[in-house]
RNA sequence: GGAGGGGUGCCCGAGAGGCUAAAGGGGACGGACUGUAAAUCCGUUGGCGCACGCCUACGUUGGUUCGAAUCCAACCCCCUCCA
């Protein structure tokens, strides 16, 4: 175990994957605080669950008296990661960019603190630099210090030549523009150590050579485990789509409902990495068996929910779930509204459940209905062409469900 | 620049003039069983107020044909080898 708190907690709640050098990382930690940096590459203008991890342990480090540095990527974003993709990704325009970057920067204002104190957070954007470099110069001052040789074996790199997928000569260049953002953070912020997942420890490696041969600087890197299910799939997805930061596009409710509907054997192992409870009270959750497994799923699914979306909106997520799944109630589910002269004249059901965000054609509902799947009013529906109208108002609300576990309202407006 | 191979639905992948909205698998969704879990089994999986019908879809654009994902031409993109 590593001579550190911050590591000692780190590697406890399965935070740690590969680190360079434990104990030399240990000693600098021990040193006083110290500053770590995450990148993130703009390409979408939310983060989503995947990103979670490092995010927590971002928050981690935070916690134990160190400095955040979350590197937005807004110049190598214009390049693109090849790491862990087996194609390439579509060119961003300088604008979605910008977007986006709006965007990510919002998702880590409820996990870390920003500011000027000596361990309160900072944003920094690579192409602050980056944007700025000269290619001549560039080659000239790095170049020389990475081989083509070297490049050629890392994974990023073979995984597309073993299969076959086009490599461009822009995308080769991701690494070395990743090493001088590394070399560029010490020299500007005294970043010693920098975090991402376990995709990007060559990059991670790359940049702490580099800063070592021009700048005999000692650099750290820490990789985090690619989190999957424990039935192998990705993490992160649900029944529409994946799981943003964003309350906008997943909702507290839905965000509480898909930490909730975690597999029995992920529960402690998302209780550690994903939720602040101690240790020794987690160990006691994972002892639990059977239906009582359900009650430690509904922690997690309260925790998590805090830490983005506040604890009221958690209780209200938690309140809205067990009134709809244990009371078999009506609560504040996540509704839509239709002009009432429409539900007086009477809307054939498989239109509602479009309008509801159910389904996402007028043949896909039609097809949850023939399945069996969809239920107004908790009664199933049975006829393709039913029409649901103003009778069907319970308290001003009518409730479609389509399957078990999705609900939405529909109120007169 | 030369030679060869290839671009099919969310993904992989079969099809080589009509029987093809396109096999098979994966994924996804629904049902059964459960504990809002996993595993398993069953069903569904382009759109349209969808019996019939119509529209869109096999890289792009034209053409041949009664009829094209399937044949022809040009173009775009990718892979391999050669220069």
């Amino acid at each position: 175990m590593p001579d550190d708190a911050f590591l000692t907690e780190a590697t406890a709640r399965g935070f740690v994957f590969q680190c360079t050098d434990t104990a030399s990382l240990a000693a600098a930690l021990r040193d006083g605080p110290l500053t770590a940096y995450i990148g993130f590459d703009c390409t979408a203008d939310s983060l989503h669950v995947g990103s979670l991890v490092q995010i927590m342990l971002l928050r981690l480090l935070q916690k134990h008296g160190h400095r955040p540095l979350v590197l937005l990527g807004g110049g190598t974003t214009r390049i693109g990661d090849p790491s862990g993709k087996d194609e390439s990704r579509k060119m961003l325009s300088d604008a979605e960019i910008a977007a986006n970057m709006d965007g990510i920067r919002r998702c880590f204002t409820p996990f870390l603190r920003f500011g000027e104190g000596p361990s309160d957070a900072i944003l920094a954007d690579n192409g602050a630099w980056l944007n700025a470099l000269g290619y001549i110069p560039l080659l000239r001052e790095v170049g020389t210090h990475f081989t083509v040789n070297r490049m050629l074996t890392f994974d990023s790199v073979k995984l597309r030549l073993e299969r076959e997928q086009p490599l461009t000569f822009l995308e080769f260049n991701y690494m070395i523009l990743q090493s001088y953002d590394f070399r560029e953070l010490a020299r500007r912020y005294g970043v010693r150590l920098q975090i991402g997942g376990s995709d990007q420890w060559g990059n991670i490696v790359a940049g702490i050579e580099l800063a070592r041969r021009t700048d005999a600087l000692s650099l750290f890197g820490l990789t985090t485990p690619l989190i999957t299910t424990a039935s192998g799939a990705k993490m992160g997805k649900t029944a529409r789509g994946a799981v943003w930061l964003t309350a906008d596009r997943v909702s507290p409710y839905e965000y509480w409902q898909f930490w909730r509907n975690t597999e029995d054997a992920d529960m402690g192992r998302f209780l550690r990495l994903f939720t602040e409870l101690p240790l020794d009270e987690i160990a006691r959750l994972e002892a639990l068996g059977g239906a009582e497994i359900n009650e430690a799923k509904k922690l997690l699914a309260t925790e998590a929910t805090a830490l983005l979306h506040g604890p009221e909106a958690a209780a209200a997520a938690a309140e809205t779930a067990r009134r709809t799944f244990e009371d078999g109630g009506v609560a504040d589910l996540p509704s839509v509204t239709v002009p009432a002269a429409e539900l007086v004249a009477g809307i054939p059901a498989f239109r509602l459940f479009v309008l509801a965000g159910l389904a996402a054609s007028n043949a896909e509902a039609r097809r949850l209905i023939r399945g069996g799947g969809a239920r107004v009013n908790d009664a199933p529906v049975s006829d393709e062409a039913a029409v649901v109208d103003a009778a069907a108002l319970r308290d001003g609300a009518v409730k479609l469900s389509a399957g078990r576990k999705q609900h939405r309202l529909v109120r007169a407006g």
